[in-house]
DNA sequence: GTTTCTGCAAAGGTTTTGCAACAAA
DNA sequence: TTTGTTGCAAAACCTTTGCAGAAAC
């Protein structure tokens, strides 16, 4: 669940990617980051530090909380994961900005879902406000809260109970 | 600086809506509670709990970090400030949301500046986005990052100056 | 062999909370 | 008088960091 089919030539684009990252800035290619990346490029899902380490943990159990913590800030600085706001406590990461580089976030209040959108408009738009206040377009997010149809007519959300159920998403 | 010449009559609305929230809630009105009003709605920018904490303590300096806090709880709750995300570490929050309640933000990563823009097509665009998803809009926050012309093009940009003089906006 | 990396535990910074005293209704 | 509120200090929470040993080059 949660896991690509077509994860494994990901991976092998992201080893790459970061092993040219890591060559360049003269670092080593470790055990633990190969974990690291096998774990956050093995789900489409965003995850949170604490989530992370804990998929890691099933790979590998040694695998410690400051490594997990180290390796994301290597894998945002080279670009291959970028942090997004869900607006909760914690700093999540998307591990699917490598397929899609412009797609944005919209938040259910209602289940908590987190859907992925891409709209070319947004970008035009985007360019024409940026450029009217001053300034030059550097990158955007855009974040919808929006309320879940499906509870509202039906009185009951697929993933609401799939949430309750399987205690996932909880915060 | 940063406050607004027209600040008391707004206070005076924040101060109704408070009380009126108050009364509904079976809550109680306090000294400590119009202060934080007066210092957070008596400028235009945005704040963390941090600085309120320290503009409070410029008027009543007992009034204690915690207050603060649940004071801003209170303050989200009956939508008279907003939570604003700002890319920093920190919670901030936005006393501006009364005057223009469809603003967005740009924020430039040259020199902190935060700009306020209101733009119509952007919630017809929301409202598109939202329904082809299956969702109903609730709301939205659109983060332009952006790239300070002014400090591209003469090598020197006037708020980065006055932040480096004045030492505000450090994080 | 040198330099980077790791795990651990401790520290850092922000926000929340338990509690006894206090203030509003 | 009752109930909500405050300030204090401690706790909770996420994240970062110092250090000695281990691993990569």
């Amino acid at each position: 669940m949660g896991f690509s089919m077509d994860a494994a030539p990901m991976i092998e684009t992201v080893r790459q990617q970061l092993e040219d990252f890591i060559a360049a800035k003269g670092l080593r290619r470790t055990k633990q980051r190969d974990v690291i990346i096998e774990a956050a490029f093995g789900t489409k899902e965003h995850f949170n530090a604490e989530e992370l380490h804990d998929m890691t943990r099933k790979i590998d159990r040694s695998i410690s909380r400051a490594t997990v913590y180290r390796t994301l800030g290597l894998l945002v600085e080279c670009k291959l994961l970028r942090e997004v706001d869900l607006g909760r406590d914690q700093t999540f990461y998307d591990p699917n900005f490598l397929d899609k580089p412009e797609h944005n976030h919209l938040i259910c209040v209602d289940c908590d879902r987190v859907v992925e959108f891409e709209d070319d408009h947004i970008a035009i738009m985007e360019d024409c406000i940026t450029k009217r206040l001053g300034f030059s377009p550097a990158s955007k997010s855009i974040r919808i809260i929006a309320k879940c149809d499906q509870l509202e007519r039906t009185g009951a959300c697929s993933h609401l109970q799939k949430t309750l159920e399987t205690g996932a998403n909880r915060h």
